[in-house]
DNA sequence: CGATTGCATTGATGTCCTTCGATATAGCTT
DNA sequence: AAGCTATATCGAAGGACATCAATGCAATCG
């Protein structure tokens, strides 16, 4: 549905140093969203953190004291962010992160080097 | 630098590095979900880019067609996830950003230069 | 084939979240 | 003191979200 837009942002929002525009904000907000859950936070990391790059579903679901459907929801959301890709081979599912978007997360909450916030630009110069 | 400032956890969760633990999660998935709305991503933006390092309620208020108590509302929650703080002034009530907490954000998105993601590793080795 | 396993989807339910109007609190002004 | 302005809190309404059991779909196996 919102097929390829421009991802989250043209090119570099930049939360920390001009005012987001209401489209900026909207497209970041659904990311952040997905990252606000503790479950899928740790769905995440197992999946960024996993060796060789991808993990099969069914090394996931068996982590977490829920049931196969709610892990099932909670990567696709993670997917529908565009935070995670699957890839199904044979019986299994496997995902892998798309560390492209955790880049451009990262990006738009690091303030520039040399360029200090303005609340510490004060009694800089 | 803030060595282990107590918070969103104990010194670098490292999302993309090694799987977070069940506290780590809760910590860090408090202050995703506070980054989870456009209003309040908006509004730390416009707090983080003020020049002077803060801004009045009633320069933000304004800025937006919601009424005043949804946004002191969503300047509660910023700040109950120490992502700003305030402070009163005469009638006034200004509201700064927390600097701490957004690099550390950043650096929990963050994977360690010269130590690729398992997926360009390749599983190196 | 039919059975079995892995994963996704559906539908229902309880909880949380966003938003509002009304009201309370803090500080200035006259 | 009384009134005014700025901000926060309260209580309610509606929608969104997390979770589950049941079911569907795909791929392998006997």
């Amino acid at each position: 549905m919102p097929g390829r837009t421009d991802g989250v942002a043209a090119c570099c929002p930049r939360l920390l140093t001009a005012p987001l525009d209401e489209d900026q904000a909207g497209e970041l907000a659904k990311v952040f969203k997905a990252l606000g859950d503790p479950v899928r936070l740790r769905l995440l990391s197992m999946i960024a953190s996993r060796a060789g790059g991808e993990i099969c579903v069914c090394d996931l679901t068996p982590a977490f004291d829920l049931s196969q459907p709610t892990i099932s929801h909670h990567l696709k959301l993670l997917r529908q962010a565009g935070l995670i890709q699957s890839e199904r081979r044979g019986t299994w599912v496997y995902y892998r992160l798309v560390p492209e978007m955790t880049d451009r997360l990262a990006g738009v909450l690091a303030r520039p080097a040399g360029e200090p916030l303005p609340e510490s630009a004060g009694a800089a110069s």
